[in-house]
DNA sequence: GACGCTGCGTGACTAAATCACAGACCCGTG
DNA sequence: CACGGGTCTGTGATTTAGTCACGCAGCGTC
C-alpha cells in the first residue's frame, strides 16, 4: 500500500488510527482498465471493492438479450453487490464493467470480516452502502414499472451529458440505461430533434433545448 | 421474553450461549394483526425485525397511485428494509404491510449494534438477508422490464395458490402483485377462463389446468 | 472502389396501458 | 324483501411501448 486513500471515504477517516492502518495495510490497490467485467453471473467476487477513480456500470441481463443498467459506483463508494453476490443463494444475473479506467482497493474477505468486528464506524459505511444500492434498485424499479420513457429518457439525457450538452452514446447504449429496445428510443430522439430539443450524429446526441427535455422530464 | 423463539433461526442457534442470552434479553416480542403498516415512506423505523409468525409484504407505490409488490418476509426471515430505511439518505417509497397476523422480535439500535461488533455469525445472518432482499429486487426489476404479463400472471397464480389451487384475490390485488393495471390483469385471467385453465368468481382463482399455466410460466 | 461492420430509420404488427364507462355482485338498512 | 352504495369485473376505444423484419447510411479496411 503505497497512497493514502482513506481520506478519500470520509466515513473512513473516522476510524482509530489502529483501524485505519489496518485497512490500510490489508488492502489490495488495483488498477482496472476500461471495459473490464469486474463481477459477472457465475464467478463470484472474493473481496469487498472500493473505487477509489472512475466508474463502475452495474447492470442486469435477461435471458432474451436484453439489458438494463441499474446503477453505477464512482469515487468514494463500496460495491456491496460483489460481496452480496457471495451470500445470496440464488446467483442472479447481475454484471459490474468498469466504465473508465478505475483506480479501486481491494479489501480481503477475513480483512472485512475483521473490520466490521472492530469498527462500528465502518459498520455504518458498510450499512449505507447497502441502503443506498437498495434505494438505487427501488428508483429502478419505480422507473421501469411506471414512468413514460419519453420522460426517462429526457432524464437519462439530461442526467448524462456533459456541461455542453454532449453526449457520446448511441441508440442502444440508450435503450440499455434505459431497459427497452433500441427502435423505441430511436423513435423519441428523432421526435425530440424534429422539435427542435436535440441533434442527432452517429453516436453523439447534442442537446439544444435543455428546459424543454427539463420540462418533460418533471411532468407528472 | 417468554417464548424461546431463536431455534427459529437456524443461524442463530449457531451463535454462543452468552450471545443468545443478550439477544434474549434485548430483544422485544411484538405482536401485529393483519394489515397493520409497519413501514412506510416518512416515519423511519427505530428497530430490527425478525419475523417469528406471520408475513409481511413489500411494496412500492408511485406518485400515480400504482402500486407494486416487492417481495414478502416470512417466518424466520429478517426485514432488512426497515433498517435501511433509517441509513439510506434519500428516503425511498417503500411500505411494509402485515398481511397475516403476525408475530416478530424487534431487536433495539443499540442491541443490534451490539451484537454485530460481537458475532460474526450473526453478521453472517444479516448480511445473508441483505443479500436476499437484493436477489429479490433483482428478480423484480428482470420481471417487470423483460417478462410478458401473461407469463408474470401465470407464474404469480401458481406461485399463491394454495394446495387445491384455490387462490383468495381480486384482479386488483394481482395487478398490484405485477405492478401493471386492473384491466390488464383482468383481461389476461379471462383468456386464461376462456382456454379452460382456471375459473373466476369475485375475489377468487381456482385453477383447473395448472399444466398448462407452469407450460406458460416456463415459456421463453 | 468493394466489402463488412455497426448504427440508424421505418413500416407493420402485437402487447400493454390508459380512459371511460356499464353492469354485476354483495351486504347492510329500511 | 327491496333498495342503495360500495366493491369488483367486463369491455370498447385509443395511445404508448415492444417486436419483427427489413433496408440504408456512415466509416474504416483491404
Amino acid at each position: 500500500m503505497s497512497i493514502d486513500w482513506i481520506p478519500q471515504f470520509p466515513e473512513l477517516a473516522r476510524l482509530t488510527p489502529a483501524e485505519q492502518q489496518m485497512l490500510a495495510e490489508r488492502a489490495q490497490l488495483v488498477a482496472l482498465p476500461a471495459q473490464t467485467t469486474i463481477f459477472a453471473p457465475g464467478q463470484p467476487a472474493q473481496s469487498f471493492m472500493l473505487v477509489l477513480e472512475g466508474t463502475v456500470r452495474v447492470q442486469q441481463v435477461s435471458a432474451g438479450g436484453r439489458e438494463i443498467v441499474l446503477y453505477r459506483v464512482s469515487d468514494g463508494e463500496s460495491c456491496i453487490m460483489t460481496t452480496a453476490c457471495l451470500l445470496s443463494q440464488d446467483r442472479y444475473n447481475a454484471e459490474g464493467i468498469t466504465e473508465t479506467p478505475v483506480q479501486a482497493v481491494a479489501l480481503p474477505r477475513t480483512a472485512f470480516d475483521e473490520i466490521m468486528a472492530r469498527s462500528a464506524e465502518f459498520r455504518r459505511f458498510v450499512f449505507s452502502d447497502y441502503a443506498n444500492r437498495i434505494a438505487d434498485l427501488l428508483h429502478v424499479v419505480e422507473e421501469v414499472a411506471f414512468e413514460r420513457i419519453d420522460k426517462r429518457l429526457a432524464q437519462k439525457l439530461l442526467e448524462r451529458a456533459d456541461a455542453e450538452g454532449r453526449l457520446n452514446a448511441t441508440h442502444q447504449d440508450l435503450a440499455v440505461e434505459l431497459g427497452t429496445a433500441r427502435e423505441v428510443v430511436s423513435r423519441h430522439l428523432k421526435e425530440f430533434q424534429r422539435r427542435g430539443w436535440l441533434e442527432l450524429t452517429r453516436g453523439l446526441v447534442r442537446l439544444s433545448d435543455r428546459g424543454a427535455l427539463k420540462a418533460l422530464a418533471a411532468l407528472n
